[in-house]
DNA sequence: TCACACCAGTGCATCGATACATCGATCACA
DNA sequence: TGTGATCGATGTATCGATGCACTGGTGTGA
């Protein structure tokens, strides 16, 4: 027979499995939740060989209404069509595959309104855990879920002193990881450096920002509103376009008076529009002018010309925001909140000052 | 009060609201689901009023036990971390979005056993609907799911001679993609024109295949074994390290005795790849070797050189699988498969045939 | 006046699994 | 022989919402 839309054949139950073995239903779900251990092998056989036999699969459904306990995640991301969100949802994946949870994906596109609509609806299916990739400054849009007792694990956004009491948030030292490429740029002898980068309207942005400010400061090189393009208004930063932005921003600051011989971008998907702002403007990278990226998405290594860049540990924090998850309930005390250490990649998109450009 | 990690206010039922609004539960849930038509105002407002007042959302875990209908569809792709089912999943998510889905990710790899887990777990979930941007040839390992009832919607594979009866998919004509992609470039004057593309295990890869092997014979080329490098071995070909195969495939074409002018390639991300090689090999794209990719994903216009590439109406694949979906039941009618058009997009990873390179 | 339709809701059983209290049988030991 | 511990398994209520049959009261027409 033809499996036809909509007709679906009669499941089996538990009820279906007891029946089968002769025993109660009860019996099955205890060897089902591990419970066997004064079971006769004899009964223990009967019950398997009925589930086998029958075909049997739980209702999870049923099993999440009884208990309560939902094993899903909810992921809310700006946009995995954003390669850097894509390959985070790929690692928490890849972290919630070995402990049996599932992922409810959601794209907010870092629009407030969408996050709480989202979480809401998360919280209606059961979710007691989400992981939000959003890092806007504020996330009281979000406190009355975790005042329900949603568990929510902030991405790529340091705590702020006026966060939820509960958040608990896993990220790159941003600052630090503004400060060394600043420093990289200014150890190769660059003085005029651009910032570039959408609104300054998240947590990790600022703080990447403050970076750059630190390092030019201890450089002694006066910090220059001209040389920062943070443009791109409150709507549309969802990161989709982020290298349509990058472009912009590049185009922009080539076209100063004095323009700068290098630039920081926010995270690799504008370092490439930054690029090729530079293609179409006739200037070469990094022989013209340098570019450093952030995240270290897979493609930045392999971008002509490759990507220096700050690399994210982006798996081991997967690893860390699961295993909070993990742990949850298990520990009586809140889980903490962890700052990992960015790194530097060097690649071909930065080189020496040139002497011709030299001030 | 903090929100503390495991303990969870009392949940607010049903059965509170109608308390509180002085009805039954199944007048609060007849209005909840449109069925008020002969319900005094004055019921509702107090409904309505107590809704709000309390903070009543409902639990969607038990509705689902009960109805048996869950609004949830199953994502299975090879991996979110390539931006092509990236770009992809984002577009399903906008249309579910409009219609109350929500998504289920889930990242196979490509492999047939994880996609039987996978397709089996969500089952248990209750979810009757999956999408899948799997593309192996047989796709036996689900057969059981759609014989209880699955509906399968297969994205980027046409349809095959001994598919699963049921089995709708959602595709471009990818033997035309690589006819477009490789007429391309007969008409630029390439004669000797690779192939490069993992192991060809999967159907859509097979159709591109063949539209290149259908183009040169058009043009009167003999098909050449040494010009496509196919190489992948089965396992690992999950989409993770597109660009690394297609950097190993270039390579390798590069150094042949008599190396080919130009190469059309299974995906941008293999593109991309190539051009890295080519690049290390000190060859200029498209100068020395031209380069056409596939899929026109984002990144592909802002690659340097930008792409020449064949175009996936990738919006419009999603809204149609959507579609289908919203349409099971309503239709006694199975619904129908559907190839939609590919469309060559030119940029400047392709140029005509150097004289000097001329046969 | 009676039968019947209609109105605005209600009560109960149910989806499938699990928590918890409890069962009858067997056995050890005083 | 009686007590109670142990064993292996069971019966029932319950999670929260919904489908369906049904209610008491009112209005209508013959």
């Amino acid at each position: 027979m033809t499996a036809q839309v909509g007709v679906e054949k009669a499941r089996v139950t538990i009820r279906h499995v007891a029946a089968s073995a002769g025993v109660s239903p009860t019996t099955v779900s205890n060897l089902l939740n591990g419970r066997d251990g004064r079971m006769l092998p004899r009964t223990r056989q009967r019950i398997l060989r009925a589930i086998s036999e029958l075909g049997y699969q739980p209702n999870l459904v049923a099993r999440q209404l009884r208990t309560g306990e939902v094993r899903t995640i909810g992921l809310v991301v700006p946009s995995v069509a954003n390669p850097f969100w894509g390959g985070f949802a790929r690692a928490v994946e890849r972290e919630t595959l070995q402990h049996d949870y599932q992922i409810l994906l959601c794209n907010s596109e870092r629009d407030p309104a969408r996050e709480r609509a989202y979480v809401d609806e998360l919280w209606s299916s059961g979710v007691r855990t989400v992981i939000i990739g959003s890092s806007l400054p504020s996330l009281e849009h979000l406190e009355h879920a975790m005042q329900r007792g949603l568990l929510l694990i902030a991405f790529d956004r340091e705590s702020q002193p006026d966060d939820p009491p509960g958040l608990v948030t896993v990220s790159v030292d941003n600052r630090l990881g503004g400060l060394l490429a600043t420093r990289h740029l200014l150890s190769l002898g660059h003085r005029r450096i651009g910032f570039i980068s959408g609104a300054i309207a998240t947590v990790s942005r600022r703080q990447r920002l403050a970076g750059y400010r630190e390092a030019l400061g201890d450089s002694g090189i006066p910090f220059s509103e001209e040389l920062v393009w943070a443009n791109g208004g409150e709507q549309g930063f969802g990161d989709v376009d982020s290298s349509g932005r990058g472009e912009l921003g590049m185009r922009a600051l080539l076209r100063l008076q004095h323009p700068p011989t290098a630039v920081v971008t926010i995270n690799d998907m504008y370092a490439i529009g930054a690029c090729a702002a530079a293609r179409e403007e006739s200037m070469r990278v990094p022989e013209d002018v340098s570019v450093v990226g952030f995240d270290d998405i897979v493609l930045a290594g392999l971008f002509n010309p490759p990507l220096t860049t700050v690399r994210q540990p982006l798996q081991e924090m997967a690893r860390y925001a699961i295993d909070i998850v993990r742990e949850r309930g298990h520990d009586e005390d809140q889980a903490a909140s962890v700052v990992m250490a960015p790194r530097l990649v060097t690649r071909e998109s930065t080189s020496p000052l040139p002497e011709h450009l030299d001030a």
